[in-house]
RNA sequence: GGAGGGUUGCCCGAGUGGCUAAAGGGGGCUGACUGUAAAUCAGCUGGCUAUGCCUUCGGCGGUUCGAAUCCGUCACCCUCCA
């Protein structure tokens, strides 16, 4: 270890807040640190949000140290009041668990539990069967309300009002971390910026208890350049899980980002080395495309695989670089379509429904009328268009909705 | 438990009997310009078997020729008092 993972971790953006940087420094030089992040169980997948967290991990992992994903199995059932005005929306029991399994599975692919010493846990284990008044005496007594009313992620909620069950978030997850310290000797908890609070007060807990000073490190949230919050689009979340995104779709959602958030990007979601990160930054105008070239196909191999990324950048190139001729279509969705339709003659409008390129025959006709729609690359201006076997080119039909949503229409 | 205020389209928010598929903003989409970027400009932004029809203003029921708008009731949220 010449380099100590802190400065990787620093260098790359991943540092907002640290309990003692000293301490940390040793500790990562020194031995093999047991640290964990909690993932919320609320959803059955994770999405690009969770990737800084999941970089973080591989980083240290890589390092040598030991990852515990955390699952909150039971903290789930009560809700983080932290950056949020509303009360979380309550799932079933089943649910929780359900996703719990399906989060594992993912961060197993980037962690590598089965093979490797990282530790899945999910705190629902210890939660649910906690007794109510043995955990007021042992673990109730250490947290000051005065202190907790005066935090941040508090003060916000208790002016639009605070639930009693939100209220207690912070002490549950204060004693997660006692039980990975307990059951793992896990001595760093790692998140986001907003977990600052909830963090310290497990550090604070450990320190009281067990009388031993325990690390929190955060790292920034990020939000792109106009502001959204990493992994959101307006059509939906960025998921990690191909049956949900698939790779192309997901290569282009990096591709397609915007030029002042490359090098952030870069530094986070890659594990190019920063000099190789500077020299594509550095590139101006259109060049930097070759950047976010870069960046989505990288991203992608950490997340599908290098046969996906391949697939998806082939993909890409043949639908957005008209000098090049290469043809490969194969990342790109595709909608399977009996020739006998075809025959028939198949409404434009319709099979733009059918394809989800539009979500309703009403804004299939809108986006026609704007000019947004294109068969094999050619707008389509009649609304009572339709399909035959006459606009096949090989076995297929490429459609495109606006300049950058293509689809393709396979006969069968 | 008592008194009052609120619940509108993806989000925020105006509307307090017909001119309301519902102002305005945000977001999103399309087009132009470009570099699959940003910024800017313009248009669009409930559904359909579409010059018309249907559904939408928390749920249900009522008054009315006509209701997001009035009345009743239920649900949820907020504020003040206990």
């Amino acid at each position: 270890m010449s380099d100590n993972v802190f400065d990787i971790l620093n260098e790359r953006g991943f540092v907002a807040q640290v309990t003692d940087e000293e301490a940390l420094r040793k500790k990562f030089a020194t031995e093999q640190v047991t640290f964990y992040i909690g993932f919320d169980g609320t959803a059955d997948s994770l999405h690009a949000g969770s990737l800084v967290t999941i970089m973080a991990m591989m980083h240290l992992q890589k390092a040598g140290h030991r990852p515990l994903g955390l699952i909150g199995g039971g903290t789930t059932m009560i809700g983080d009041p932290s950056g949020k005005t509303e009360l979380r929306q309550m799932l079933t029991q089943e649910a929780i668990e359900a996703n719990g399994r399906s989060l594992h599975a993912q961060l197993n692919h980037y962690l590598n539990f089965d093979g490797g010493d990282a530790i899945p846990e999910n705190n629902a284990t210890w939660l649910l069967e906690l007794n109510y008044v043995t955990f007021l005496r042992d673990i109730g007594r250490h947290f000051s309300v005065n202190r907790m009313l005066s935090a941040e992620a508090y003060k916000q909620r208790l002016e639009r009002g605070l639930n009693f069950i939100e209220f207690n978030y912070q002490i549950l997850q204060a004693y997660d971390y006692l039980e990975l310290y307990r059951r793992y000797g896990c001595t760093l908890q790692m998140g986001g910026d907003d977990q600052w609070g909830n963090i310290l007060a497990g550090v604070d807990l450990i320190r009281r208890v067990e009388g031993v000073t325990v690390q929190a490190l955060t790292y920034p949230l990020l939000t792109t350049a106009s502001g959204a919050k990493m992994g959101k689009t307006a059509t939906g979340a960025v998921w990690l899980d191909k049956e949900k995104l698939n790779s192309y779709d997901y290569y282009q959602y990096w591709v397609n980002c915007d030029d002042r958030d490359v090098e952030k990007l870069l530094k986070t979601f890659t594990f190019l080395p920063l000099d190789e990160i500077q020299r594509l930054v550095a590139l101006q105008g259109a060049e930097i495309r070759e950047a976010k070239r870069v960046l989505a196909y990288e991203a992608t191999v950490i997340t599908h695989g290098e046969a996906e990324a391949h697939k998806a950048a082939e993909t890409a190139q043949a639908a957005f670089s008209s000098g090049t001729s290469s043809n490969d279509l194969s990342g790109m969705p595709s909608t399977n379509i009996v020739s006998s339709r075809l025959e028939a003659g198949v409404g434009v409008l319709e099979i733009f429904t059918e394809t989800g390129l539009t979500k309703s025959n009403g804004e299939a006709r809108r986006l026609l009328k704007q000019g947004g729609v294109y068969v094999n690359d050619t707008r389509i201006t009649d609304v009572h268009a339709a399909l035959s076997l006459a606009d096949l080119s090989g076995t297929e039909i490429l459609l495109r909705a606006g300049k950058k949503k293509y689809h393709r229409l396979i006969v069968e």
